[in-house]
DNA sequence: GGGCGCATGTAATGAGTTACATGATTGA
DNA sequence: TCAATCATGTAACTCATTACATGCGCCC
């Protein structure tokens, strides 16, 4: 329900179309969700026909000929979903898996040499994204909060790899 | 990849069945994946069809008539693919997605002491979640590392979610 | 004229889960 | 005798992804 409730909360800033929503997650939003552009129009269609969101007349439509949006606004049952999700969530904790964690527990299988090599290749990918999310663009009110847990994260992470390098020389 | 991984490493470690197998991940490991026990045989299926794991004759079968197990072992090619895997894994970096976050992004829609009052259950859980981790038995060699990892992630989360809670007073 | 960005979708596939089904053994 | 543990699996379903398809507008 997450992504609901991201749809929800995004439209709740300002009408728009599933195109528009889809790019804005992909360049700020990665972090938290990385939904496919099929998926967004999976999950409009299927909030719209849950009466959680319909499609406005389209204003813009007239200012060019393009292939037509379709604008969905929340209507109120979607508010009140949006209010519901969004205390469900605060409430709950999603423990977050660590695929990474799989190849560190048979790290002692491999000789340290090669064992640090490969995890130098983890450390310079881990810190591209951090990188990439410090670059990220300051959002206005609790948005921000998402990019700033990212940070953090990042960076425990980083400190955390850091150690298990070191740990392999012993 | 992570999950045939894991069974390949496991199994590595001595010959076991799914049963045993899905509850030792279930057991210990249920931070990095926690996977079903259908998958957990459709996968060992998969693997034995690519011929990298074949059943063993049974020892086991004679000292008891239980529904007969399905012991596995890893054949040379499951033992490559296993080595690949794993400096695929260490090579690489899988970023963790926080589901939880999406609520954060809107928590400014509420007023102060109901968002203090969802981010304290939420502190609980966490907390749950820690106090489990932390109790679990240490493991021999780098596994333990999977656990290790698990209450530094936990430990910065909380004290990201108490930074969170205690900016809400302004 | 060719490629990229805008804007929508469908169809096929896959991965994983839930719910269900079976049956023997062990301990209270 | 009743519930829990051991041990396997199947069937139906959901969710999300990939790959494909369409077509206009803009810019070089």
């Amino acid at each position: 329900m997450e992504r609901e409730l991201l749809l929800l909360g995004l439209l709740r800033r300002g009408d728009t179309h599933g195109y528009q929503l889809h790019e804005f997650i992909n360049r700020y939003l990665t972090f938290c969700t990385d939904l496919k552009k099929p998926t967004a129009y999976y999950l409009l269609d299927k909030m719209a026909a849950s009466g959680w969101i319909e499609p406005t007349a389209d204003p813009t439509e007239t200012e060019s000929n393009r292939p037509p949006r379709r604008v969905y606004s929340l209507t109120p049952e979607g508010e009140e979903a949006f209010q519901r999700l969004l205390r469900e969530n605060l409430a709950g904790h999603y423990p977050a898996s660590f695929a990474g964690d799989i190849g560190l527990a048979f790290v002692d299988l491999l000789d340290p040499d090669e064992a640090r090599e490969l995890l130098n290749a983890r450390r310079a990918a881990l810190e591209a994204e951090m990188t990439q999310a410090e670059a990220a663009p300051v959002h206005t009110g609790s948005l921000q909060l998402v990019v700033e847990h990212q940070i953090r994260h990042l960076r425990a992470e980083l400190d955390w790899l850091d150690e298990v390098i070191a740990r392999l020389d012993r």
